[in-house]
DNA sequence: TGAGAAATTCCATTATGTGGAACTGTATTT
DNA sequence: AAATACAGTTCCACATAATGGAATTTCTCA
């Protein structure tokens, strides 16, 4: 017998045994751009034929996939039923709301929440210029930190130490001529921002979009995030992005004030 | 050595072995009021110690769940992740979505889309009366479907067979006094929602709010919703409710018929 | 600073998940 | 209509990974 070395998930992922396995499943139909067929998802899983039936099997009984007639698996509507929850209840959130609905009144423009998970942003909140769009397709959506203006406010904020920790594995990827791409020039720029106290992005994740951005986090700095105003480029000129820095900021300030009052002063 | 018999869960639920007891945890933390600490879990899981406390463990390294620094537990960021893109590709709500906006403009109230899954219905989505209420507290939660409109509605396209098995699970709970309580009235009621083609609310579920639904399916019953117009009872009279309730049935229809369309007939 | 509560770690035991292979059902081709 | 290929499901000997009682450490607040 032998044994040897039970290959190694690529990413530094640590063992959460048969629930990871599941939840790298789940999250395979859960992200898919459409519905999966069972074979789709065993080329993309790597697992074994019969372990993957049982664990679609298990996850559809529990409600977070669903089988669908044509033997597609589709996300459950657990997920959502989990999710909402979360989000409604989300102390970050809920007491930003009304700083952002008051930042996007001055504004005009859409104004953004996100919160640094890993080296991703997750969109946690958004005010649109236009009208309703209840939960519009951004919140939830997670976008890399080091192209977005929501990422770098976050990251300027961060210990040099757990700074380098998310830089060096970042796989840089240029979504446009203007994205940072290298590791030298992002922390460069975070040193600009840091000494700033808010964050630009002019076109670095899509282009024709630019944005200011503050950096919001608690006290111990646990959670990291930030706050942004957002615009197309062509109406949204760097100079009127300049301006509306300090509001931004002001912004910033005063969620984590109300943070502080709310959560206490301990986190 | 006695195994007898490894005590059976109370509810009907399956067995999803290690999988569904970490979500029954997940589901703990998820839809708590607050965070909470290791021994509420304990006590609400009815799990052994070293054994939750591995679950936990799992469920925060996969990011289903968050630890804060005050040991208490919340759900975590990549709940949120995974709902966000199965809402926003949910082809009921996206069909349905442009029919609901039109209802809205039509009635000046709020709008439901409601889905059953089992005893419930969960709402998809909202288009609120007053501003901008991006994802309300609404989406994604769920309320009983035999004391709401749009769970009425859905009750009552269901066969014969399918009501019954649904009909016999129900655990009655008087919200109102003119909450239906027990299920011979409930039966009684579906066959008149079923002749009439709607369902009425009359504060069956919360005092003062009242709605006309009319359900929503597709084309094999496999998906069963409805939707709705409601609106606090001092306002919307009786009359006013049965005065829309074509109109909500001609937006139902619609909806019906642009599923067909992109799903193909044979769903 | 100490007592008590809460959280975390440990580890022998065994229940549970594993995965290769066989099987069944359903399209597609000749 | 028979043959072929492909997708989905079931099975079961085996080994891994979950279990849970108890010991240990860490927090909390008199």
């Amino acid at each position: 017998m032998m044994p040897v070395e039970k290959e190694r998930r690529s990413s530094g992922r640590q063992d959460t045994g048969t629930l990871g396995k599941a939840v790298s499943v789940l999250e395979l139909v859960a992200l898919a751009e459409s519905p999966l067929r069972f074979t789709d998802i065993l080329a993309a899983s790597g697992q074994p034929r019969g372990t993957l039936h049982r664990q679609l099997s298990h996850l559809v009984e529990e409600g977070l996939v669903d089988l669908r007639p044509d033997h597609r698996y589709e996300p459950g509507l657990r997920l959502l039923r989990f999710a909402s929850n979360s989000w409604a209840r989300n102390q970050f959130r809920s007491v930003a709301e009304p700083h952002l609905r008051a930042l996007h009144e001055h504004t005009g423009e859409t104004v953004h929440l996100g919160i640094l998970r890993g080296r991703e942003i997750i969109y946690l909140d958004k005010v649109e210029s236009r009208q309703a769009v209840r939960m519009s397709s951004q919140i939830g959506n997670a976008s890399p930190a080091y192209c977005t203006g929501v990422g770098k406010a976050a990251l300027s904020v961060l210990s040099d130490e757990r700074l380098k920790e998310i830089v060096s594995g970042i796989d840089f990827h240029r979504f446009t001529p203007s994205t940072i791409a290298d590791a030298r020039t992002l922390v460069e720029e975070l040193q600009e921002v840091r000494s700033r106290g808010f964050a630009f992005d002019r076109e670095e994740h899509e282009a024709g979009i630019c944005c200011v951005a503050a950096p919001v986090f608690s006290a111990d700095r646990s959670l990291v995030g930030g706050i942004s105003t957002t615009g197309p480029a062509y109406r949204v000129t760097p100079e009127q992005l300049a301006g509306w820095a300090p509001l931004v900021g002001r912004t910033a300030a005063a969620i984590m004030e109300d943070m502080r009052a709310r959560l206490g002063p301990q986190r």
